[in-house]
DNA sequence: CGGTTGGTAAACCAATCGGTTTATAAGCCA
DNA sequence: TGGCTTATAAACCGATTGGTTTACCAACCG
């Protein structure tokens, strides 16, 4: 994932579970970088290269505290993954017995 | 990406412009594989492969029709991703100036 | 039947990803 | 000052990704 593009860098940001259960524990308050490395099995470099992915998709920003740095999130980038997905509510919301070809009929009138 | 867990094959699927552009064009309505490929400046082998991608995240279904195969897009995970992103609504819906540091400030009256 | 159309599969390749280990830097404290 | 704690950077590694080319298969059509 090297796109410019930012919806694509929010999308491949979130796919990894681990990093979600980082925007999800920060979601709770802010945390340095140890209290989120804490529940992984794996090492604080690695969260350290996680944290760079997150902030790179806009998802967090970090902020120096004496030797620490405290992470906390930001929310806009979810907003817009919110108003991304809304784009396709219609499609979910659909009656099934009603509507459920509405689209394909639309389409097949044009022919 | 090959994890288990369904929500990161969703985030990974719709991580890539082209396929979120595939997306875009089966809510429309139903296509072929040819049809989808049109607009792109690649091989149909490697739509053919995103295809596979979108599957497996099971946001299309493929199905046969004569020698053709017709895509439809399926709205489930949308949904399910849309509902994954509501549990943040609260944060960005705060009002700056009077909410804006509620969970830190909750957070911090534990200790 | 044989050719053409529509699509998938497989082999391959360079680039990226997620992790490691090692090295380095910044700030506290004795 | 020197050492400890906290964190990032860099080098490296195996696996995955997104594309290609080549090969194959299935169904229509003449």
């Amino acid at each position: 994932m090297t796109t410019a593009d930012p919806i694509s860098g929010l999308f491949a940001a979130l796919a990894d579970p681990t990093r979600r259960a980082i925007v999800a524990r920060l979601a709770q308050g802010e945390a340095t970088v140890n209290e989120l490395a804490a529940p992984f099995p794996i090492s604080m470099q690695a969260i350290s290269k996680h944290l760079n992915v997150l902030e790179k998709a806009g998802l967090i920003v970090r902020t120096r505290d004496a030797q620490w740095r405290r992470c906390r999130i930001e929310p806009a980038p979810l907003r817009d993954l919110a108003s991304w997905v809304a784009q396709y509510r219609v499609l979910w919301e659909q009656r099934y017995d009603t509507l459920g070809t509405y689209l394909d009929d639309l389409q097949k009138e044009k022919p």
